[in-house]
DNA sequence: GCGACAG
DNA sequence: ATCTTGTCGC
């Protein structure tokens, strides 16, 4: 694979981010939540798995779960070509079936990412749905861990706000908080606050991940003859 | 050359 | 991400 080829195309694909908000918090009816795992001898089959909360009460209204085969290794900064279209693919029915405005909550990083196209990007500009990037480590940027909780500092790109580091609860680590495309900084950050509900990773993707996850035991992973 | 480096 | 034993606390 040409890596540097690969970079041009996320370059690409970062002048058509719009930092913009298409829908506000009070305007919105759901927040999706997609996350990830894998299995097999070689993790070669990808599982994954989308949930629908409703917004603000956060109870589940849909869900979705895909199995695929993997086409491409773990890169740093190239995420999105391994994990990109088959969340794009476990998402999509649930957007088509929810009525309402959404936001999708990517298990990922948004534009807080060397070229400002991570994960949450790539999804938010495929499916033309505004979408929000959440990592346990930092990716890219400059940043001041906050230390109380609930606090948030913002991450820079050099003098530019592209995201913002939460501490969601006492004795968790920060996560780092970035949009995709079609939301701001800001709002991204308000959207992920109002759905920690005591644990360290926001609602969606706490329940996305445990999909994901209980979806290699149950009868999936030898249903796909695994 | 060295450090950084999502899942 | 996955693997993987023991330990701590409610």
């Amino acid at each position: 694979m040409d890596l540097e080829k690969l970079k041009r195309f996320q370059e690409e694909l970062a002048k058509r981010v719009v930092l913009e908000d298409f829908v506000r918090p009070d305007d919105l009816d759901f927040v999706l939540g997609v996350d990830q795992s894998f299995v097999g001898k070689g993790k070669e089959k990808v599982i994954s798995a989308c949930v629908a909360l409703s917004f603000p009460e956060l109870y589940e209204v849909d869900r979705n779960v895909s199995v695929e085969d993997v086409n491409f290794p773990y890169i740093p900064t190239f995420l999105m070509f391994r994990e990109g279209d088959p969340a794009v693919r476990a998402v999509k029915p649930v957007l088509e079936r929810i009525k309402g405005r959404a936001v999708v909550i990517v298990d990922g990083s948004g534009i807080a990412h060397p070229r400002r196209c991570g994960l949450a990007t790539y999804i938010a500009l495929k499916l033309e749905v505004p979408t929000v990037g959440v990592t346990k480590r930092k990716l890219y940027g400059e940043v001041e861990l906050p230390e109380k909780e609930m606090e948030a500092k913002p991450i820079y790109d050099g003098k530019e706000i592209i995201g913002y580091a939460l501490k969601p609860c006492k004795v968790c680590k920060p996560i780092f908080i970035s949009p995709g495309s079609y939301l701001t900084p800001k709002t991204a950050l308000e959207i992920v606050r109002s759905c920690i509900r005591g644990h360290k990773l926001p609602e969606p993707i706490r329940l996305a991940h445990e999909l994901a996850t209980k979806s290699k035991s149950k009868n999936l992973s030898e249903f796909f003859e695994l």
